[in-house]
DNA sequence: GTGAAAGCGCTAACAC
DNA sequence: GTGTTAGCGCTTTCAC
């Protein structure tokens, strides 16, 4: 094994504490003292051995973050942001994804390294309510997503139906009224974009447009070759959309790529938007209008709640938080090109709607 | 606390070890006595405290696997794969990036988390050589990506010269002969895209034209919006190349981008290549040329090397291992579009060049 | 097949 | 200010 603490207590000539308090920077240590022990920790190559120190506290500093997918640009990118957030609370991010299984949901938020991880962020697609009352563990888990529960977990997730109708809303501004949906999905017992597509149904509704079912169009995942297909398949369907709102950009930008392969104009012949704000959508041949949760909001959010679980904020009633989101008009629906500048500032955005943490900004305000 | 196996002992009525050997699935135990223990186990809610295990064991099953930036699709791509290899070994993987400051770097390959994490993947942009020289760590290290190292750990990086000199042979088949390279660095000491940008000089000269440095643009960073600014500052410049091969997809990307607005027709006025593969390469309008690494082979390559050394494994001489790549084809150089089809059977694709690892394919052979 | 006891390396009381 | 000691929860000889 390696060298231990007693080691260099050996080699100094004093006791294991003294070693203890240099190592971690004791006020009460006097120079000389600090100097030779600090060399016998130097000469011996003595590291820490956090392991220990985890036992003993009760605590690692380590929480895990899993994900569906790591290879969605939109969970990747806020993984980055979670890891950061973490990083400001001195704790470690273990990432994981779950390939948006049940199973591995399950096994994530059950019995994932118990008491190697403080506590957890777990973004589900397939867990049911259910699944998180039976749950055994006690770290405290925080929710991020679409998917509302009714159990004891802070949550934390933009308000999607809200959002949804905003992108809906863009498009009936624009003069569109047979607009599609892509990305429902299919045979499942869970409708995991429930919200987004009740969005659509609700403000189809409130502006006097039928919803119209053969607009909708379930797919397999959530990638852009999803949204290839989908669009594909609407169109062999003779079915002729003049917008299409998108479960998420990924599948948009498929549909976009779709449909360009097809001769048909965007925005002129069919309006596109997405929804996540990845960095991609700002740079295709035609941008995209998308609506763009604030993902640091979401990620110190989360890390926040996380870390005040931590400390021991008790669980009297979990908190739902809805960070803010914005519309963000570009090129697909025919907005002016924005590839400079962050996704929360750009210019042809409405204003951002939050509730609780944000700072109070200006409330949701339809598009021009 | 939690339920520590002591508990489960007291209430089942037996020894510690008797839980334990229940706990570890221990052949030689009685059905009926693993039946109590499992039923006190159950009663109290028991979960195992690997921590403990841990500082038992000398080992956790944790590894890390350090990138520049999660927001870079290749490397969020890579690190969905070296999550998926490493769970093959039964190892977790904590994910953490650096942002590419060599002060992270160094952080994470020298103290970060010691003894918590068994070994480290790390693919580093700014560390030197004399800080790997100067690793008191002696938990395994494997390196990733294109900078070369004269240090004793494995490295895993493909050929990048060869890469890069068959991604310009490709465009001077075509009959361009003014090839831009966009992606150097600036005022860096080191110079990390230097490998591929060597291949461009090489392949070049090779073919009998001269390379022009005026057409060589540096950028600050590896996204696509300094792809997109390299472009137009080539073109304010007033240098008109024919073609441009990109340090990443990501600035291959920007720059298609960038002459898309300016009404540059890819690939009949200028031809465009980049390198990565991200999965929206294959997506946008034009759909992007690109030097194709195996992901998948250098995740597991880098994680058997890993465990291979954590199994004990003397470095007696530290591997170098150049997984496969291929050159795909795409619109942005003429060819037909490949919307289907994972990345690595890709038709329009030269063979493979691989050494080491990979199964013997072919050899590395030119472009036709 | 099961039990008793030692110890992994560290921290935190508590003495001095 | 510094030293002594008792565990954190687990695995692992070694008896029985």
């Amino acid at each position: 094994m390696g060298v231990s603490l007693k080691d260099v207590a050996q080699r100094a000539g004093v006791s294991i504490k003294t070693v203890s308090n240099v190592v971690n920077n004791y006020p009460h240590v006097t120079p000389q003292m600090r100097a030779k022990v600090q060399r016998a920790i130097d000469e011996l190559g003595y590291r820490p051995n956090l392991t220990a120190r985890h036992l003993r506290k009760g605590r690692t500093g380590i929480i895990a973050f899993a994900v569906p997918e790591l290879g969605n640009p939109y969970f990747a990118e806020l993984a980055g942001a979670v890891i950061d957030a973490a990083a400001q609370h001195d704790y470690t991010v273990l990432v994981d994804h779950t390939a948006g299984l049940r199973e591995r949901e399950l096994l994530v938020c059950q019995e994932f390294r118990s008491h190697v991880i403080d506590g957890l962020i777990l973004s589900p697609i397939h867990l049911e309510n259910g699944d998180l009352l039976a749950r055994q563990e006690t770290s405290p888990l925080v929710l991020l997503g679409e998917r509302e529960y009714d159990a004891p977990y802070d949550q934390i997730a933009i308000d999607n139906v809200a959002a949804a109708r905003s992108a809906v809303r863009h498009l009936l501004d624009l003069g569109r009224r047979r607009i599609a949906f892509l990305g429902s999905r299919t045979g499942r017992e869970r409708q995991p974009a429930h919200l987004r597509l009740r969005g659509w149904r609700e403000e189809l509704t409130a502006a006097g447009v039928e919803p119209d079912d053969r607009l909708v169009v379930a797919t397999d995942g959530y990638g852009r070759g999803d949204g290839a297909d989908a669009m594909a398949a609407l169109l062999d369907r003779g079915v002729r959309p003049d917008a299409v709102f998108a479960y998420n950009d990924l599948i948009a930008l498929g549909a976009l790529r779709t449909l360009t392969e097809r001769g048909l104009r965007v925005p002129e012949d069919i309006a596109v938007v997405g929804f996540d704000d990845i960095e991609e959508s700002r740079y295709g041949a035609i941008s995209l209008t998308t609506v763009a949760p604030d993902k640091r909001a979401i990620a110190r959010q989360a890390v926040d709640r996380l870390v005040a679980r931590l400390a021991g904020e008790p669980v009297t009633e979990p908190r739902r938080i809805r960070p803010g989101y914005q519309l963000v008009v570009r090129e697909s629906t025919g907005g002016s090109h924005t590839v400079a500048g962050p996704p929360a500032a750009a210019t042809e955005a409405t204003p951002v709607a939050a509730t609780e943490a944000a700072p109070a900004t200006a409330p949701p305000v339809d598009a021009p």
